[in-house]
DNA sequence: GCTGGTTCTGTGCACGGTCACAGGCGACCG
DNA sequence: CGGTCGCCTGTGACCGTGCACAGAACCAGC
C-alpha cells in the first residue's frame, strides 16, 4: 500500500466541491459543459484536497498507459561504454514528451529479465514499446510478435520478424569507410568484425567484404562476441599475428578501434603511416584517441526519436508497415586514416 | 486501446475451466483451498486461451505496482558520459530482480519532465523509487517529500531534505586523493572542481581544502559546472595560465581528469614528473589515458543495489530513518601521480 | 403554459482484478 | 442419524476512474 493509506479520490474532490464525480471527471479532462461555477468550485478543491489521479484506475478505464517502454537488451558492460543507446534514449524520450507520454526504460541482462519484462509490457503498464539492440532469435521479439502492442525497433530486424523499425545503413556505412582505406592507398586490409548475432555486426561485414570485391581475403577476418575494448586489443594482436603485412583495419566500433590502436602502437606500427586504421560510431572514444579515430557518424538520437515517432504513428491509428526507414550516415575523416 | 481488442480476463478463463472468478484468481495467487481437479483445469484453460494477467487491474485493488521507479535527474551529456549512472542502475536492477520488482528508469530532462515524472511516481505506476543525482532546490525532491512513496536517494540530500540514502564519504575520498598528492612532495596542489551544486562536488573540494590545510590556495581553485572533458582541458588551460607553477592537480571526475591531463601535456608538461594528477570515479577513462590515471574508485553498483534494498525494506514495513549509509571508496594507484 | 432546444449535472455501469463471506459437500464422531 | 469440522467453491462488493444516458434547469418562441 505505497500511495498513503487514505488515498484522495475523484470522490472527495467532488464532496468537497459539492459536485458530482462526473462533473469532477469532466473538469479535469476539459471536456462537455460545465459551468463556470462548478469548475472553479472544482479546481479550488482539488489543490485543497491534494488530489493526484491515479493512474492505475484511468487505464483501466481508458485501457491505455499513457507510457511507453524502451527496451535493451543488452549485457551490463556494453550498456555501460555504448554511447549509442544513451543518445537513442534521449532521443525517444524528447519525442515521447512531446506528446505527453512517459518513458520507461527496462533493461534485459538475463532469461528472467525477459519474461519479466515481456509481463510488464503486456501487462497493460505501456501503450507501446521501442526495442533496441536485437538479436537473431530473440525471445523478447517472439514475444512482442503475438501481441498488438504498437511496437518499434531500432535496427533491421532479423529474419522472420516483421516489424517497423528504422536503422542505418550498415552494409552501406561500412563500404565507404571501406572504400575510404583502399583510396588512401592500402592493399592488405582487415576486419575486426564484433556483434555478429545481430544485424548491424552482420551488415559491417557485408559491406566491408563487398567493398573489397576480390581483393577481400578471409584471413584478414577476426571475429569477437562482444563490441569491448579489450576485445579489440585482442583481436589486433591475432590479426598482426596472422598477417604482419596488414596496412589497414576497419574494427567495426569505436571502442573496439581504440583497443586496436593501443595494440598497434605496442607493436610498433605507425598510424597511420604504417596501418590505417577506421572505427564505427563517432563516439568520445574516436576524438579521444591519438590519433583521433576516422570513423562512421551514426544518428543515434534521431534514430531514437523516429522509432518513438513510429509507435505513436501506430496508437493515433496510423497503421506502419514492416518496411524499414533508414537515417543516412556520414564518414567522419579524422587523422587515424 | 494498444491490447488487442477481445481482451482474453480472468473470467474468460474461468468460463473456459468450468469454474468461478474467485478460484482462478486462488490458483493464480497460489493460496488458499483449490482441488487439483480445478487447478489443472485452470492452467489448461490459462495456455489455451492466452490469458495474460491486467497488472493496471491488479494495482487498482492491490493498490500496489510491483514496479520501482529509478530517477536519474541529469543533462543529456552527462548521461550518456556518466558510468557511475549506468552502474547503479544495474546494481538497483539485480536488487530489485530478485524481489521480482520491476525497475523502470525515467529521465528528467527538462523542467517539464519533473512535472511529468512527479505526476507518474505519484499516479500509483511506482511502489517507491530510487532518486540519483538530485542537487540543491530540487523540484523533485520537494514534491517526493509530500508524498508517502517509499524513497531513497543515492548521494547525500540537501539540507532539510529528511530521506533515507546511501552515498560515499566524499569529503573524506577527496582528502585521502589530495594527501597522495602531498605525499608525492606536491606543494602547488590545485583543483578542477566541478559539479558544486550537488553534495559530490561541494563535497569533494571541502574534503581537498580539508587535506591542504594551511597549504590551501584559493588562487589554485578552477570551477566549472559540468564534469566534462571539454570542461577539463579548459579548466586546465586556466590554471596553467594563473598559476604556472602548479605540481599537483585533482580532477574531480575523470573525464575532467582527462581533458586536464591533454592541456598539461599540450603545454608540455610531464605528468607525472613536473604535475602529478588524480581523478575521480575510476571510470574507462582513467586506464584509458597515458599516463593512466591515479584516481578514486566508488561502488556505484553497490550504491545502485543498497538504494534498492532502502526502498524494498520500506516496502515491507521496516521504516528507514533519514541517517544516510556510507559506503567505502579506494584510492586507485596508477600512473599519473 | 406548453414545447423544444441548449446547457449543465448526477447516476449507474464498466474496466479486470482481489478478497471476505457464505455456504455446499463429504467425512468423521458421538 | 445429526452435528461439527475441514476442504473447496461461488458470489457480491470494492479499488478509482471514464462514459453514456437520463434528466434538471433555464431560456426563447408560439
Amino acid at each position: 500500500m505505497p500511495p498513503s493509506a487514505g488515498r484522495v479520490t475523484i470522490r472527495d474532490v467532488a464532496a468537497a466541491a459539492g459536485v458530482s464525480r462526473g462533473t469532477v471527471s469532466r473538469v479535469l479532462n476539459g471536456e462537455g459543459y460545465v459551468s463556470d461555477h462548478a469548475r472553479e468550485a472544482i479546481e479550488r478543491a482539488v489543490r485543497t484536497v491534494g488530489y493526484v489521479p491515479n493512474t492505475a484506475a484511468r487505464n483501466l478505464a481508458l485501457n491505455r498507459s499513457g507510457a511507453v517502454g524502451l527496451v535493451v537488451h543488452e549485457p551490463h558492460e556494453l550498456f555501460l561504454e555504448d554511447p549509442n543507446i544513451g543518445a537513442i534514449l534521449l532521443g525517444a524520450n524528447e519525442v515521447l514528451s512531446t506528446a505527453d507520454q512517459q518513458l520507461v526504460s527496462l533493461v534485459i541482462d538475463s532469461e528472467r529479465d525477459t519474461e519479466r519484462v515481456v509481463r510488464y509490457l503486456r501487462g497493460g503498464f505501456v501503450d507501446g514499446a521501442v526495442v533496441v539492440s536485437a538479436r537473431e532469435h530473440d525471445a523478447l521479439l517472439e514475444a512482442m510478435q503475438r501481441t498488438t502492442l504498437p511496437t518499434a525497433l531500432v535496427g533491421r530486424p532479423p529474419q522472420g520478424v516483421e516489424m517497423p523499425w528504422v536503422g542505418i545503413d550498415n552494409a552501406g556505412a561500412a563500404a565507404a569507410v571501406t572504400q575510404l582505406l583502399v583510396d588512401r592507398g592500402r592493399r592488405r586490409v582487415g576486419i575486426i568484425a564484433v556483434g555478429l548475432d545481430r544485424d548491424s555486426g552482420a551488415d559491417r561485414l557485408a559491406g566491408f567484404r563487398a567493398a573489397l570485391g576480390p581483393a577481400f581475403d578471409p584471413g584478414l577476418v577476426v571475429e569477437r562476441p562482444l563490441y569491448e575494448y579489450a576485445a579489440g586489443r585482442d583481436a589486433m594482436r591475432e590479426l598482426l599475428d596472422r598477417a604482419p603485412d596488414v596496412d589497414g583495419v576497419f574494427a567495426t566500433s569505436d571502442a573496439v578501434a581504440a583497443g586496436a590502436l593501443e595494440a598497434l602502437l605496442a607493436a610498433g606500427r605507425r598510424v597511420p603511416e604504417d596501418v590505417a586504421l577506421v572505427g564505427f560510431d563517432d563516439s568520445s572514444w574516436a576524438r579521444r584517441c591519438r590519433p583521433a579515430l576516422t570513423t562512421v557518424r551514426q544518428p543515434a538520437r534521431d534514430l531514437g526519436a523516429a522509432a518513438a515517432r513510429l509507435v505513436l504513428d501506430q496508437l493515433s491509428g496510423i497503421p506502419a508497415g514492416p518496411e524499414g526507414r533508414l537515417l543516412p550516415t556520414e564518414v567522419v575523416a579524422r587523422d587515424s586514416a
